[in-house]
DNA sequence: TTAATTTACGCAAACGATTGCGTAAAATGG
DNA sequence: CCATTTTACGCAATCGTTTGCGTAAATTAA
């Protein structure tokens, strides 16, 4: 009845009086074995439940049929969404998805892409929190060709897939949207520097400000890593000294820090400062006063991202010719 | 320098003139190895980067260090946070963590039980969206000793691990909350019928209703599937013909659904209606006017059931002996 | 010095599947 | 009727590890 010890092919081969070679066979529908003894092996094989133990079918075939896809946090809508769009086109083609989360620790992160290396994932689609130069060294570590795909995060080279968001026009579009409404003193609340997202969002910022006669204003312009705590300080100091009109933040999670800032302020600023940040959390849209909201098209630069990797995968590495997505964000909640 | 082809214990025995077995030996540090050995060994396995291929390993061992997480939905910060508190406990043991998403498909989630069975993943924590008959099913059919802890949504019988909030009495809470507000009208709008979590939270949702001397009114409860049209359809039949004064939600998307379609009433409905509804999102209590959030611990609900799967991993399944956890949740926002 | 033990390594069999090749028997051709 | 092809299967190697066992050489004991 209950079954302790799942059945292998050589069970099927003994009950049956066949070899094993014959009972692989049947199972995988050669040609090379008789309808009778297909049939028989067939329905003997369901009625025991026998399952391939893929570990071994990995092993012989040298592929896993997974990719992995590693993120900073999957309770982030960004993630969360461009993950279901990578799931949406691997599933298609047979593969699973396993996705990691490095919280964004550097130590986590490169634990992860050691373990899918050996594990043999056929695929890594990666978001780095590491900086470039170090995810060079482990990717050059692991003693593997695997196949990578980067995206939102990318390194700046040439020489490996990437698919992002406009992130520059997305910045400029936001900030001139900001200074459209009559603000000047638009603090922008930035990420870890370094990274590429936050290089460009910074650009598109500079230009916008440029662009509309506004000198850029370094004291309103605050890097946060990843710990609240730091951006806490960051809004609280911002408050204290420069009380800008508006804020660009360039996260989710900064997105709502600012807002939980500026709605903490006394009236009238609370309702008068006006908040732009990059978010694609769903429930945005239900903040009053409103937070105005770039929504980057996550699901599609998941679905990108993946047939990227699949076509590599596909190609195994021959012809490697790198692509450059780059896709347009929407300003959302601006009335 | 790039390395075309991961380096394997043979390609170190030859290099060196020692036997494979030699080798495995030396770099798992074996007693019966010379320690000169040892060193040459290790020193040019780090050199030349070599990585255990845990495909092999994991055939021999026939154990692979990780266990899989199935959830509806990653996105949803409860499950989010349980994953992260699975997390916690797993990497600790030196057990990777593998997150899967059902969508609240069954077709998907039984895929992703065969799936991880067939991977041979040492253990599974499970919040099943599928029927509780269908899931025995699936479990009987993969064909192997597959240890099982299920969270939040669980089986009703006593012959299996579980890990839960204390729904009803949550449910009372917040029932109670709503009643001592003045209200009286108040809509249950509850997950799908039959499994667990909506049982229990209907039942706390009704003794509360009784308790305080109100009958409750089958027209004021409906149940939603996971679909947003079924839940918005409920809404809108709701206030057309029922006009409740207040909403009990049973879940994180409900809860954002109800506040949606509630802020979109004519004042002074809008702001008198009260909501309280099961979350788990972080930014939650950013609402204006508030969304009373129950709140589970998910992050200890994680911690847990990890826990408890690890145990049973550990004793292989000897001397089982289930358990079953439920935690208290807790009412916030209500000023 | 000789016997008993220990040390340090190699051989080969597993783990569970796939697959190239070999070969009887059956089918086909002339 | 004999030669040739086809059919239908089995043998054994393979994927990359780990590990029980066997055994020379080195060490220790008596």
């Amino acid at each position: 009845m209950d079954q302790e010890r799942p059945v292998k092919l050589s069970d099927i081969s003994k009950a049956l009086n066949l070899s094993v070679s014959t009972v692989s066979r049947a199972l995988n529908d050669s040609h090379e074995i008789g309808e009778d003894t297909k049939r028989i092996v067939q329905s003997y094989a369901a009625r025991v439940n026998y399952r391939p133990n893929l570990i071994a079918q990995s092993l012989k075939e040298m592929n896993t049929r997974y990719i992995a896809i590693i993120v900073p946090e999957i309770s982030n809508s960004f993630f969360a969404e461009i993950v279901n769009g990578v799931e949406f086109v691997a599933n298609n083609q047979g593969y699973h998805v396993v996705i990691y989360q490095t919280h964004d620790s550097t130590e986590r992160e490169i634990n992860i892409i050691r373990d899918v290396a050996r594990r043999k994932a056929d695929g890594l689609l990666l978001s780095p929190s590491t900086n470039q130069k170090e995810v060079n060294e482990v990717m050059k570590s692991i003693g593997a060709k695997l196949p990578v795909v980067y995206f939102d995060r990318v390194p700046s080279d040439n020489y490996c897939h990437k698919v992002v968001c406009d992130n520059y026009q997305a910045a400029f579009d936001a900030t001139t949207w900001l200074i459209n409404q009559g603000k000047r003193r638009i603090a922008h609340m930035a990420g870890p520097s370094g990274i590429s997202i936050s290089i460009e969002r910074m650009a598109g910022y500079s230009a916008a400000l440029l662009n509309a006669g506004i000198s850029v204003d370094p004291n309103l312009i605050r890097y946060s890593n990843f710990l609240a705590r730091e951006a806490w300080d960051n809004l609280r100091d911002l408050e204290e000294k420069y009380q800008p009109d508006a804020y660009f933040a360039s996260s989710d999670r900064l997105s709502f820090y600012c807002y939980e800032a500026v709605q903490k302020l006394p009236e009238p600023r609370a309702s008068e400062v006006k908040i732009v940040g990059f978010t694609n959390a769903p429930f945005a849209h239900l903040l009053r006063p409103k937070l105005s909201a770039i929504v980057q098209p996550a699901f599609d630069m998941g679905k990108i991202a993946a047939e990227m990797l699949l076509n590599t995968i596909a190609k195994k590495n021959k012809d490697i010719e790198y692509g450059f997505i780059k896709l347009p964000a929407v300003l959302k909640n601006i009335e």
